[in-house]
RNA sequence: GGGCCCGUGGCCCAGCCUGGAUAGGGCGGCAGCCUCCUAAGCUGUAGAUCGGGGGUUCAAAUCCCCCCGGGCCCGCCA
């Protein structure tokens, strides 16, 4: 039912070698010491204390039914007896409920901390200590054979907002995106701009380009001679011949261009590209072919090397696992192999973002890796994503581009703006990009990768609700008091002293703020992230619904919640890649 | 046929890993709230056999088994 708190503490660099504890991490790690003391004392025993996460039962809980065997006495009576014991300076009181201990956190010592936190470490509040660690995020790595339609683009979206919670979470990290400049889809784009002549439109190279793709495609499915020539490719491309490589290069350079154009305009930037061909220059393929077939598990058919892996619990057909075809060549899981142990050089953790189809072969190329002793990846997998009428198809005309979506999303969001306030032209312009882009990423980051979308227009250019414009929007509400206030108007540390329901509930969820960056980034899942934002959002406007700020009488120390709401904030939706408006 | 994943009010989703207190949100429906810090907001209301069935347990949406429905995969393709 309830939630556990995450296992490792939360903690953050605080000014020069300072490092703090988060207030609910102090609070956590009292409770914790204050009740395995009293465990011991009143029962003589040693349990693993395990801690609910707030809830609208209590800010920590702890559930006394399992001490029940072995304290010889019912959930109630223990919750009583331990409730005796139970203070310090974060825990304000404690109730014994239905055989739960149900702490309370001191919303004095509560308001002090955040406020002084959230002022002291401003656009850091939020990020984690510093763990030495490294991490490379394999991203989006899309064929570049044409544009990014919205099925993959679940792929950037999930993987850059990884990034930036790996980030957030205190490792370095890098996100690379391996280019399959060797594989079928490139040769025929190369082979549908060498032969074929098309009149193409529009003003991005992906979408001009792709015409030629899906011409030559529907050309070498028709004519053997064609299909020969783009195999003649692929082949010469397997060999590394430089000539074959650099004119598939020339070909998919314009898609990938346009394809980043894309990511770029809904905030996503990639720090390096990697070509597959280059494990086959370096000859590093080979290193991993002859290192494999010396394994125990390599077998020959035909003049095919493969792998057995039925010793690791692979059974039917895929038990097989080919290394090489029969005269010599590498296959793309074998050049992925090489990619991994490039990767395993660079970095402490590897990461990769895959959709669901790549399963298999992943977990093929782990085993793999295993044999070779070497770093093996965390796979974030993802379920397509489909549209009411069914599979998204290229080829039947059945896709939506991403970049139609930003289109239709940013034009929609400019109507919502000139509809509201009366703006010049360019703010218009500028929200609706920010509304639009980011209402697109958040409507994909917060539903869980493996759960399977069916894309609707009417879901994806909601504006209200579960959406970006909503967690947009309560943060210009912050900037509009907080501008109104003037400079003078927000003091660092006002004395404390919140006792309203709302502002306490808004202190409390700007607290969790950390724990949810080590959770979400810890089980890599950026859909928990979305939802707290939601969350912060909706606590602020209920917040703002009972709290006038300006001109009552708490208006210091209410604008100093607010501007610690505003940073949180616009903490939580820069690690969603979301614009946080000032106005909208 | 085999493997992996998903199945929570009309619709979409969280909770499942680590079992506990009235199953949370959002959309849509209905009824309301702008002389007051931006109504992309807020309030109330109706609506749930947590796909079905067994089992484990003091306790199951959560763990185990079986079944049903949907997705993905099962190439010397990428």
């Amino acid at each position: 039912m309830h939630r556990q708190w995450p296992a490792s503490a939360s903690r953050c660099r605080c000014g020069f070698g300072v490092y703090m504890t988060y207030p609910y991490t102090a609070f956590r790690e009292e409770i914790h010491t204050a009740l395995a003391r009293a465990i011991r004392k009143e029962y003589g025993t040693d349990v693993a204390v395990r801690l609910e996460a707030p809830s609208e039962h209590a800010d920590a809980a702890f559930p006394c039914f399992p001490l029940a065997g072995v304290a010889k006495a019912s959930p109630r009576d223990i919750a009583r007896r331990l409730a005796a014991g139970m203070e310090g300076e974060w825990i304000d009181r404690v109730e014994a409920v239905n055989g739960y201990l149900n702490f309370f956190i001191c919303p004095e010592q509560l308001g002090r901390e955040v406020l002084s936190l959230v002022d002291a470490m401003g656009d850091r509040f939020g990020a984690l200590e510093d763990r030495g660690t490294s991490v490379i995020v394999e991203h989006t790595s899309a064929n570049p054979n044409g544009p990014l339609h919205v099925g993959r683009a679940r792929n950037p979206i999930i993987g850059d907002t990884l990034a930036r919670l790996f980030r957030w979470a205190g490792y370095r990290v890098e996100t690379q995106f391996y280019v399959d400049d060797m594989g079928k889809q490139v040769a025929t784009l190369l082979w549908g701009i060498r032969n074929l002549d098309l009149k193409t439109e529009g003003d991005k190279e992906d979408h001009r380009l792709v015409a030629y793709y899906q011409r030559a495609h529907a050309r070498a499915a028709e004519d053997e001679e064609v299909d020969e020539q783009i195999k003649d490719i692929i082949r010469r491309c397997e060999e590394g011949d430089p000539e074959a490589l650099g004119a598939v290069k020339e070909a998919y350079r314009g898609v990938l261009a346009g394809i980043l154009q894309s990511l770029e305009r809904i905030n996503i930037s990639i720090d390096s590209f990697v070509e597959e061909s280059r494990f086959v220059r370096e000859g590093t393929v080979q290193q991993v072919i002859q290192r494999l077939q010396e394994s125990p598990y390599a077998g020959r058919e035909g003049g095919a090397l493969y792998l057995d892996l039925e010793p690791f619990g692979v059974h039917g057909r895929n038990k097989k696992f080919f290394l090489t075809r029969t005269d010599g060549t590498s296959l793309y899981a074998t050049r992925d192999i090489a990619y991994h142990l490039w990767k395993a050089q660079q970095a402490d953790r590897l990461v990769n973002v895959l959709g669901e189809d790549h399963k298999l072969e992943a977990q093929l190329v782990e085993i793999a890796l295993t044999i070779l002793e070497t770093t093996v990846p965390v796979p974030v997998f993802y379920s397509f994503v489909s549209l009411p009428e069914g599979k998204m198809s290229t080829r039947r005309g059945r896709v939506v581009h991403l970049d139609d979506l930003i289109e239709e999303a940013v034009e929609r969001a400019h109507r919502e703006v000139k509809k509201r306030r009366e703006v010049p032209e360019e703010t218009a312009r500028h929200i609706a990009e920010k509304v639009g882009t980011g209402a697109i990423r958040y409507n994909i980051v917060k539903v869980r990768p493996e759960k399977a979308i069916t894309f609707r227009w009417e879901d994806a250019l909601n504006f209200e609700g579960q959406s970006a414009p909503f967690i947009q929007y309560a943060h210009a509400r912050c900037c509009s008091i907080l501008r109104k206030a003037g400079d003078a108007g927000v003091s660092p540390l006002p004395g404390s002293g919140f006792d309203h329901l709302q502002e306490i509930r808004l202190l409390k969820t700007i607290a969790l703020f950390p724990d949810v960056v080590e959770s979400s980034s810890q089980s890599c899942n950026p859909a928990a992230l979305a939802e707290y934002a939601h969350t912060l959002a909706a606590d602020f406007n209920l917040f703002y619904r009972d709290c006038q700020v300006l001109g009552s009488d708490r208006e210091e120390q209410r604008l100093a919640l607010v501007r610690a709401t505003q940073i949180t904030l616009r903490n939580a939706l820069e690690l969603l890649g979301i614009a946080a408006l000032e106005e909208m």
